[in-house]
Order: C-alpha cells, then structure tokens, then sequence
DNA sequence: GTAGTTCGATTGTCCGGACATACACATTGA
DNA sequence: TCAATGTGTATGTCCGGACAATCGAACTAC
C-alpha cells in the first residue's frame, strides 16, 4: 500500500506542515494503521522531493503530538493507542460544544470593581486598582452546569454582556488578538455553600468540582484569573497527557 | 553582561541539549532575567563554534517547554512569569516527595483477579483473564490521603508489596524498563460512601476528589488502570498547561 | 505633526550532505 | 544449543549555507 502525499510548492503554508497535516490526516483517517512504520525519513524525501531535514521536521512535530514513535534502527510507527486529544489549555464553552452539548450561557454580573489581595496576587496588579469582574452561568440542557467567576485586568480587552452570552472567554479574548500561551491550575473538590449550591440548584453540603485558573499571554501577563465550581454529577475534566522526556 | 556558556565537543551529551541545559539552568537561577533578549541566534552560534541549527534546536526544546518566545524580527526572549512546572505524567508519590512530606503506603490488597468488564476495556485484555490488582492506602504525616486502586496487567511487572510501600508504582514500572508515554485521565468529584469515608476517615456523604486513569507506555499498550479517590481538604491537582500553537 | 515608506535586524523555512549510534537479524563460534 | 559477533538499516546529531517573511525603527513626504 502506498500512501498518497504531496505538497505544494507554490503554497505559502510551510512544506513541513503540509507533509505533517496529510501524515495526521492519514493517522486520523486509517489509511495509516497503529503500529505500521512509516517507511524511512531518507526514501520518504526523496519520493516527495523533499529534502530530510524538511520530512524529519514534519514527522518530528507528530511525534510531539503523541502520534508516533521513533525508534533507531527500526523506523517511526504509529502509535497504536486510542489518542484522543493532548491536553489543551481549553474552556468549558468549547469542550461543550464540541461535545454537541449547544452551551447557554448567563451573565450575572458583569461590572468593574477594585482588586483584592488574592486578584491583585494572581493577576499582577496593584491591590484595589480597577478590574473586571464577570460571573456567568453555564448551562446545557437547560441544567446549570458550572459557576464561573472570573477577574481580567483593566483596558485589555472591553466585554460585552451580549458577547459574552454567544460565546466563550477564551475565545472573545483570541479574537481580540490576544495570544494565550499558559495557564496555571488547581483542580479540588469541596462540599456546596448554601450559595453556591442555590445558584447550581444542588442542594447544601453537595460536591462541587473547583478549578482555579491563571491564564498568561505570550508575554507572560496574566490575562484572566478565574474560580469555577461544577456540578460535578454534569462535568468532568477529561485529558490526555503525554510525558515530557 | 555576557552570559557564559561552553560546551564540550568529546562528551557524548548532544551539544543542543548541553546548550538547552545551561540556558535552562541561566533562566532559573536568575541570569537570565525575564524579558531580556537572548541575543541573535548567528552571533550566539559563532560565539559556542556551533551552528546555527544546533542553536536552534536548543532554543526549540526550550520553546516547547514555556520558557522563552520567539519573535520574527525581534528575538528571543526568556518568558517573564511564574511559570513553574509543566504538567506531567506525574504520580501522587513523586508530588508528595518533592513536596516534602515523605508520603508513606499501606499495601491494603495486592493479588490477581479476573478482568471485569470495565477493567478489560481499559486495559485491552479479554474478560475475565488474570489483571493484577493492588489497593494501597497513601498517607501523609501519619493522616490518610487517598486511596488508590490499580490494576496491571500480567506477565508486565512482579508486584513486591514491600516494595509497593517503598516507593510509588510509577517508579517501580520505570525501573522495571517500562517507558511511559501517554496517559488518559479523569478527574472529578462525589460524595464519599460508608465504605470510602471509613478508608479515609472521612464523614458519609463528605465530598471526594476522583481521578481515573490509564496509563500507556511507548508502544500503546495499556500497562496501567486505576481509580483514586483524594481527600479533596489534603490534596488537590495542580499544573500548569502550555497551549499547543 | 502625522502618515506612509524604506531599511536593517532577526527568526522562519529549506536544502544537501556527513558521520555517529542504536537496534534487529543473521552469522559464527564454543 | 546457546552465546558472542558482525552487518545492515534506520534514526540521531551536526554542519554550512541560502532565501523569505516579519517586526521595529528611522526616515521621508505631505
């Protein structure tokens, strides 16, 4: 079985991307099966006229990815284990809707107020300088899902409540050119205030899934501090990790 | 200020990651500043006789990890935040340890069982063969912290329970050549039944952190399966993500 | 003064080659 | 029969160079 690629010289996407994205592509597909090698970096460029460094480059970035493996002496094979997706930094408006869940969402508040100690920490402001404060309700199905509490820095980006509403933060925060490159978080559990288990309609004493977030840009600003309960009868944090090595 | 870096062209250590290591090692302990450039990849390769794709690569590797951003034009930059560690394939053990609270396990039950149906699924062996199954209880400072249960599948490692008490299970299958690769995880919460609380000397109905795990080594076998159950006021999951560009 | 342009600096991409190293397998030897 | 050795093959590392794309700043023109 050959498998079909190509590249286009005359495009402006990188070569080595475009061979990396078809390899995906084939992965992701079964045209290549777990476990196959993937024929040796050396014939492989000059099927594609391509040079190696180019090929090494592309099956280098999939081999990041998790998807396959190297072996000197042997040659790359695909790694034959259900993959789902690596570990991304991702909001909960996007897991939902790719899970097909159509995520409403509810703005309660959605003002200005000054920093406390524990913002002004996280953020890397001055303590009582101005910042945003926004609480929303996620819902699927008509259910509260998840309580989301989050804080952002003045004059980095201005959040419409209707905007809010149609979408995510993360991805209103994108759109507006800003280049999320880290997140530090806390993941715990404890039992629901009578507050906190009104506004997720569970009842006192319930267990609640917390997670509390720093986002940094490529800069190293932080962008967006966040402290989300979940119910957790309706949500999970579900991952793949690689090991770093 | 020059930064004084040198490689050594007769050890067998690749130079890129000799590179990567010193500059790794100038950004935390603070001779590299956060924000400063790092000067231009052609000077810094005259400089170390190197070339400048070894350069590269070593500033790639360091890239990867979130610790400098590159810049078309500008430079590169070492990242100005707290970034501390990158989420791993991390076990409870080695968090505890480096944490410095000399964690300590009570081996409750380590035996072979017939695969139910779940634990087949998750480890991609026929029901009902033989899986090992150990229960272990993690302690710190003499208070009970979670509960693990694990099941491995056979003929992969022999489970000393002495051993099992010394150290973490994750040690153990490295040690045994095992080369961890991948792992799919879970983590959510619920309340403690009579049964948990008792292990954890916890209230009924208390509210439990939950992680369920299977764990892959580099050929995608499943080597690992298990489910904790965290005392969510000893211990919480906390990492720190990169975005994948 | 402000907007647009040019230009230098720096990283991004790609090439072709060379040698080292590790693994799998066949061969050889005891 | 089994262990030690050799051999082929594939990836790992490294080199030196070339051109393109992009950013920032200085410069120019209006």
């Amino acid at each position: 079985m050959e498998l079909e690629l190509s590249v286009d010289r005359s495009s402006p996407v990188p070569l080595y991307f475009q061979l990396s994205q078809q390899l995906e592509a084939a992965i992701e597909h079964g045209a290549l099966t777990p476990g196959s090698l993937l024929g040796n970096e050396i014939e492989l460029a000059a099927r594609l006229g391509l040079s190696r460094p180019t090929v090494r480059q592309a099956i280098q970035s999939l081999v990041d990815k998790g998807l396959l493996v190297r072996r000197r002496g042997v040659g790359t094979q695909v790694v034959h284990s259900q993959v789902k997706r690596p570990l991304e930094l991702s909001s909960l408006y996007d897991d939902l809707e790719s899970a097909g869940q159509r995520p409403a969402t509810k703005v309660l508040v959605n003002t200005v107020v000054p920093a406390s100690a524990e913002v002004a920490a996280a953020l890397g402001v001055a303590e009582d300088s101005d910042v945003h404060r926004i609480e929303r309700l996620r819902l699927a199905h008509g259910e509260p899902m998840a309580y989301l509490c989050n804080f952002l820095p003045p004059a980095l980006i201005d959040l419409d409540t209707a905007q809010l509403e149609a979408t995510g933060l993360y991805r209103l925060m994108r759109s507006a050119g800003i280049t999320l490159h880290s997140a530090r978080q806390t993941i715990g559990a404890r039992a629901a205030t009578a507050v906190e288990a009104e506004r997720l309609a569970e009842e006192e004493g319930a267990p609640l899934l917390t997670m509390q977030r720093v986002t940094f840009d490529d800069t190293g600003r932080a962008v967006e501090y966040g402290t989300h309960t979940y119910r957790p009868s309706r949500y999970s944090f579900e991952f793949q990790l690689l090991v770093r090595s």
